[in-house]
DNA sequence: CGAAGTTACTTTATGCTGTAAGGAGTTGCA
DNA sequence: TGCAACTCCTTACAGCATAAAGTAACTTCG
């Protein structure tokens, strides 16, 4: 399931993500043992390890030794724990792209920085995109690839677009990789395991499959599981030749329309 | 959560997907009242109007007037249904690309006819895409874009590897729409209510905005809300134009090759 | 015809989930 | 010394997938 940025109080919550200096101010009542950083830390952890299917109030609470509700005293829902785990984890990605030999090395290195970025955390593409955080390191992200698109030279218009087109497209293309992974942890299968079993069992099952797929067919015997390299499953391999190609066509057609 | 195939009986799976004329014997017990296509008809329904998180056994169960654990009779488990459902509902997206205007004309059609599929079933973008259910339909569909992207004359390597990106782009893009139709009725507030709020709630919390995001704030000032359809929420104009100019770029890019 | 076996479907139960409600214990200030 | 505020806990509820067992309908066998 999607899980939508939080609905609840919207000063508190964007308070929250904009949070700057502990307000230091004395207060009555026992010292709060916790902060809201380190449930966040601790609900990143939980996620990277067991996904967002695992991440839980209880898991995150139990991994503070508190109950999954010693949490709601810092952070009003999940919601909002998804919306700041969203926002830190961002910090991991690189800013300073050096412009100087051109802004289509730039871009390939951030793409690439972003496909490294999601197979690390991968929860990170179960959050919805369709209402941004608005948190701060969000918004260095987003001038960190304007800067890129901007030494193109295209009209700020342009450069709008072609930053959903490319945050679009390596999401769409590092989530098959992503899910790939997770995906035996659940069924206990290996995912070239899983490719095998179903091919095999395809043919059993459609047994005219070659005269009414022959463009299919076709592909798949060209290069039908030459693994080149043993240690990287096949389905990523293609994944990331997948990955490699669109970047270069995508990279090709913004080159076309700067000159 | 994102829902993975069956680990079920891949075999008793396979033969779901590719089930074929009624096996009409004669059989003890009461005769069965509903169906596996019912059920999945009715799954689908429900996940079109209520979404994958409206999506439970017992809302489709009730849909059918049957309690949740009478579906179990007829699909072993909730991923089964929901690669059924995914399966079934892409009979829905056009075959028949004509190819005498060109490739790119076909392949401009079939990203558009993509986008309104998405749309109108938004719960598919949910379904995980790593493991393909490899029902006759997702073959079909498969074909059917082969089919345009060899008119392009490129060697079915570079093929294999655009699918990945023109599929991906395409569900990147539409993810966007998709999520913020969805969203407002999660929270009760439109889609461009809730941007417009957020916006005034970030300059009053981060003060010095514009200094430290220069680029973001001439990007937004640039066009800051000219509502040129006003039927059509901002967020969906902006989408649109960043969909149309993305996938020009990327055929741009293919075409280039193709030289 | 009656018993046995098979099947459709229901009820009940288990262990998860987010979170509302209320209580216990701690602390600062009047 | 009270009181209010605060952290954190326990309990509770509704909803989830689904295991297990029960009921009723139906076919087949003796």
């Amino acid at each position: 399931m999607v899980v939508y940025a939080g609905q609840g109080d919207a000063r508190r919550s964007m308070g929250l993500l904009w949070r700057g200096a502990r307000t230091e101010d004395v207060r009555p009542g026992p010292k709060p043992a916790l902060t809201v950083d380190i449930i966040v830390d601790a609900a990143i952890t939980v996620a990277d390890s067991a996904g967002m299917a695992g991440l839980s109030m209880r898991t995150v609470g139990e991994q503070l030794g508190r109950t999954g509700m010693a949490l709601y005293t810092y952070v009003p829902s999940k919601n909002e724990l998804v919306d700041l785990m969203y926002d830190k984890v961002l910090i991991e990605l690189p800013t300073d792209y050096d412009l100087d030999a051109g802004w289509r090395t730039a871009a390939t290195a951030w793409a690439w920085d972003h496909w490294a970025f999601y197979l690390k955390h991968p929860w990170v593409l179960q959050v919805s995109q369709a209402r941004p955080v608005l948190g701060p390191n969000e918004y260095v992200l987003l001038e960190t690839l304007l800067r890129i698109l901007f030494a193109t030279g295209l009209p700020p218009k342009m450069v709008k677009r072609l930053v959903g087109t490319l945050t679009g497209f390596v999401r769409g293309a590092v989530q098959v990789v992503a899910e790939s992974r997770q995906a035996p942890a659940a069924t206990g299968m290996s995912d070239d395991e899983w490719w095998y079993t179903r091919s095999a069992l395809l043919m059993e099952v459609a047994g005219d499959f070659a005269e009414q797929f022959p463009l299919v067919t076709l592909l798949d015997s060209e290069q039908a599981y030459q693994m080149e390299d043993e240690t990287v499953p096949y389905l990523e391999q293609e994944a990331i030749e997948t990955f490699t190609a669109g970047l270069a066509v995508i990279l090709d057609g913004i080159e076309a329309r700067t000159t």
